[in-house]
DNA sequence: GTGAAAGCGCTAACAC
DNA sequence: GTGTTAGCGCTTTCAC
């Protein structure tokens, strides 16, 4: 079934057909109406795999995130999905994992299957992304500074573990706990640059950090906030705060800490990050930090829309180098305030 | 920067790189390391909307699930995703909705753009998924029997209900909320069919179930969990149980419960449905129904084999009809007592 | 073991 | 307003 067998049964030419798939304006009612109609009986359908090879464009824009079942990630997707269909295009999800799985994915989206990648970057440093030598539009986002060279949204990750651990220490606590990992990560990671929010806010009210209090997390996860809060109290490092580097970690130390007997804020005050959905459901609710997931979104479909027309106006042949260099755009963090924290 | 552009630096034809790209065996190995040697110098990647094209295939399998930020679809997604990578080919996840979105969000699917499609379906009835007239594998995964003519993985959601129910009145509850929807919705919906399970219960134990316990929640999210508990009290409407015809619903109401001063499981027992991670770590963590995901994922996966396969045996010229007949596969649910119930 | 050449199904000039 | 035609970049016989 291809647009020949249409073209037969209409008797019109294949241009014809064309035209009235991708609606060129200037042609009769009948003939376009009958063309329709003939698609319709046949159950025919453009084979978009042609359509692409040919024109070019996919007209999909794809999103490349660490994992598919992370509140954060799925609620950002949400949010570029809506704009990416507002602009008349389609995203596809698509999981990176993590390490040698990362650049494997990058390199495969990298490929002419999407009109433009959005990439949630883990661990992909400069030089492998550089490598990979897209050829569409790229907009890096994430938590950390990767490579001058690509457009890249960031969370202000210091900024807002700074504002979420001020917050605990004002609130009174003077043993704060960060669940998620210390100086021994990559430190231009999202865990090391949080946790320089952590001692930046203790320096700046002067308060000694003990090195005892941080815990690395391994997984990020529900398991591994609960499994951090008991071990802190297995080993015996007194605390009365926790600030978990992620919602869900915290969400998890919620309930290890009601296992523990201990409450939430009279015994410990509990500050997340990502402002997650269900941040604001549970029991108690979660102080968080809003990394401004709203805005990172916005941030992301204006830079694809930049570049997408630019991606057009060069394929049109206007070459001029009015190509803008990248941009790398920081969006603030707020402070949520809930029930997990006094304050 | 084409298989031509390699071929000319190579000094070899355009079809002896693609066996390089193939990994045809038969080559000199030297010719192969020059040939790798120039794609390298050159960056080059293959097209996949040529090869798609040309090869009729992608390696890749679609996922269309109603949205991207629930926690039950991100973690059935995760599970599949782990099987298709398995076996070599990559999965991408995309937006349905429902309604009209679904339809052309599955018209878009049914392009060759996948190899294979798995769509979680909420609306879709029969006759549009026929008339889609989808030319590659389809497996439906979801709450209903929706087509005879597709391959369907299904969760029993009456059974489910019945088990969450009865639990519920087997713990001393006797006016069990239903938050979700009863006798009104699309009969074959989900909503519906876990009302049903709802009412068999209440049947068995000879319990008379009030109507005005059956709440409609609009968007089956946190904020419609919540709003319903509160407007159960407003109304006036006595309840000492719960049934959420979603996780996500009942820790909504787990949440209105604890702003309208009522302890679970004391003044109410709250029971789920999904078994989402989430579940066992809230506090109190939530008695659910575990409707069989990673039973579901398994079976999907199976089914695609199966179906692959065939689609190479019929491509590669073996007509005989050993097509199997369209399965339909019932996963059991089982009951997961946690904090949220007595029993 | 390697090369020449014929398309896969569609779009976009351009001719009429 | 409609038709003719030349490819998009790749895979795949089939010669040699």
């Amino acid at each position: 079934m291809t647009i020949a067998d249409v073209a037969r049964a209409a008797a019109v030419s294949t241009a014809t057909v064309s035209n009235v798939i991708n609606d060129v304006p200037r042609m009769s009612q009948e003939t376009r109406q009958r063309v329709l109609q003939v698609m319709d009986d046949l159950g025919y359908r453009p084979d978009p795999t042609a359509r692409n090879l040919r024109a070019g464009r996919t007209d999909v824009v794809g999103l490349l995130v660490p994992e598919l079942d992370r509140p954060y990630f799925g609620q950002l997707a949400t949010a570029i999905a809506d704009g990416v269909e507002a602009r008349g295009r389609r995203l596809v999800l698509q999981r990176s994992g993590t390490g040698a799985k990362e650049v494997e994915a990058a390199a495969f989206a990298r490929l002419r299957m999407y009109d433009a990648v959005i990439i949630s970057v883990v661990g992909l440093d400069a030089a492998e992304l550089e490598r990979l030598n897209f050829t569409t539009p790229v907009v890096l986002v994430g938590e950390r500074p990767v490579s001058r060279g690509f457009d890249h949204v960031m969370m202000d990750n210091v900024a807002g573990a700074r504002l979420a651990v001020d917050h605990l220490l004002a609130g009174g606590a003077r043993r704060v706990a960060l669940l998620g990992g210390g100086p021994g990560d990559d430190p231009r990671g999202m865990v090391a640059q949080r946790y320089r929010g952590w001692r930046q806010a203790h320096e700046v009210r002067g308060v000694t950090a003990d090195p005892r209090l941080v815990m690395t997390v391994d997984a990020l996860d529900l398991e591994g906030g609960r499994q951090a809060v008991h071990e802190l109290t297995r080993v015996g490092v007194p605390f009365d705060g926790v600030f978990a580097v992620t919602d869900v970690v915290a969400f998890g130390a919620l309930r290890g800490l009601a296992e523990l007997g201990l409450r939430v804020p009279d015994d410990v005050q509990v500050v997340g990050f990502d402002d997650i959905l269900e941040s604001r459901y549970c029991v108690p609710s979660l102080t968080t930090v809003d990394a401004g997931r709203d805005a990172i979104a916005a941030a992301v479909l204006d830079l694809l829309d930049v570049r997408m027309r630019q991606e057009r106006k060069s394929a049109a042949g206007t070459p001029g180098d009015d190509r803008m260099a990248p941009r790398e755009i920081v969006v603030p963090a707020t402070l949520v305030h809930r029930e997990s924290t006094r304050g």
